[in-house]
DNA sequence: CGAGTTCTTGATCCTACTCAAGAAGCGTGG
DNA sequence: CCACGCTTCTTGAGTAGGATCAAGAACTCG
């Protein structure tokens, strides 16, 4: 059994990705890509993977597609807590914990693959570079939570947007999914508004703002930076906690 | 070389952590217990462990004493996105990244042990459950942070308070620094400030009402929860996310 | 083409911020 | 033990950033 050129495409961004965070030997790198063409899954647009409370006891690693975590409180406000891009995993090692404390959601159709338990243990048991992409990953996952911390709690709603778009921007370019300066933005305001913390009211006033000072634009579905330094001064963005270049 | 009495007591808190999130092995605990009582360190009140864009090598372990995890922006805003308990550990496996994304500040007398990248990897590597122990901590650790986003993204100032009292009173529970409906809160206005996302000002208004409504008695650095249940449902808190009772 | 989203704009309200200053607490040295 | 300075807490007054409410326009998609 080989891999067709079509598999390696598919699978390309996502051992990119764990490869840039730790370079992966050339055996755990085969042992992957078999374990994730067996654990193919789609999912459509708006579709819940797994939901707050829900037990976990497999590792999804996202190939192509957006999704998000998000929480919500009982009266129905909700709050994206991160983005899901592809190369990411949704839970990596996350069965060590009894049940999901937020949800996943997919915020287009999505291709991923599912590895259970017992198999991805196996595969990080026998291979010291893959378990240590996997977690790198969640190290630079929780630097990102903290980011998005004093992103909600400490930047006005202009540099918040602006922050989120230069994060979402050069989370993108690594797995080739940048343009130039455009990138696809498949959400509506109202998931940029659970994003940032604003009403979608205010969330709009905000994009039409960073609109009219000519620093974006934003339509149909994609979203292009035309001065991306000036973008990153507006929001005070920093990228060394994306550790995008940890081998530089 | 055998442990007295005093340093059993002293090691005692983290363990116990360690230990409720993932069963240690009798030789795993000697182990680590041997580890930690060789790199004892002291830091004083105000004093920053490490700061964004040190570099890292080396896993601490907090035996005793409150700290902080911040970030700030360039013009001084502060954003104090997690806190750090006896038990914690600062920083496991994150010399796996480069360098710090944040700084770490004590805010009370800290008795914490410093283990070296090396001697920490021999350790894990030589035990599976300390090993997930420490996956366990990050997992949790990472489920904090995300409900820290929905707090200052969607609470309200009452209920974000409210909910950090909470969370801080469940956190110190387990590792005995809770007293009947008591603990410290060894930190100033302006730190619970920088928690909650909020000025200072309008953290003490805050504060005052929590007061006003008899739910909390905060006076001479002591915090008391007169009606938790009452305290809970005004934060919207719900303690899953802590994973504090994985084993029952 | 029609129904349901999504986006946009206007008007009003209110939560939380800023500025300012006084009170209280705390540590240090005389 | 008290005086001094510094930090922390508290209160008042005015402001503003962002929420809410409401309704129309533009876009999807069946």
């Amino acid at each position: 059994m080989s891999l067709s050129t079509s598999d390696r495409s598919l699978l390309e961004p996502a051992i990119r990705r764990l490869n840039a965070l730790r370079p992966l030997s050339t055996e755990a790198r085969t042992a992957l890509e078999y374990a994730l063409l067996e654990g193919l899954q789609r999912a459509g647009s708006a579709e819940d993977l797994i939901s707050e409370g829900d037990p976990v006891d497999s590792v999804r690693l996202v190939l192509s597609g957006w999704l998000c975590r998000y929480k919500t409180l009982e009266d129905g406000r909700r709050q994206i807590v991160n983005f899901i891009f592809p190369g990411e995993s949704c839970d990596a090692h996350a069965f060590l914990l009894s049940v999901m404390d937020h949800s996943i959601a997919a915020m287009t159709q999505v291709v991923y693959s599912e590895i259970k338990r017992a198999r991805f243990e196996a595969l990080v048991a026998g291979d010291r570079s893959l378990a240590e992409a996997f977690w790198c990953e969640t190290l630079v996952n929780n630097a990102i939570q903290r980011e998005w911390a004093i992103n909600l709690g400490r930047r006005v709603a202009l540099e918040r947007v602006a922050h989120l778009f230069c994060e979402i921007f050069e989370r993108l370019r690594p797995v080739g999914m940048v343009e130039g300066n455009s990138c696809i933005m498949p959400v509506t305001q109202m998931d940029l508004a659970d994003a940032t913390g604003l009403s979608v009211v205010h969330l709009n006033r905000t994009v039409q703002e960073l609109r009219s000072s000519g620093l974006i634009v934003l339509r149909e579905r994609t979203l292009t930076i035309n001065d991306l330094d000036a973008l990153k001064d507006a929001a005070l963005f920093s990228p060394s906690y994306l550790q995008l270049y940890r081998r530089g």
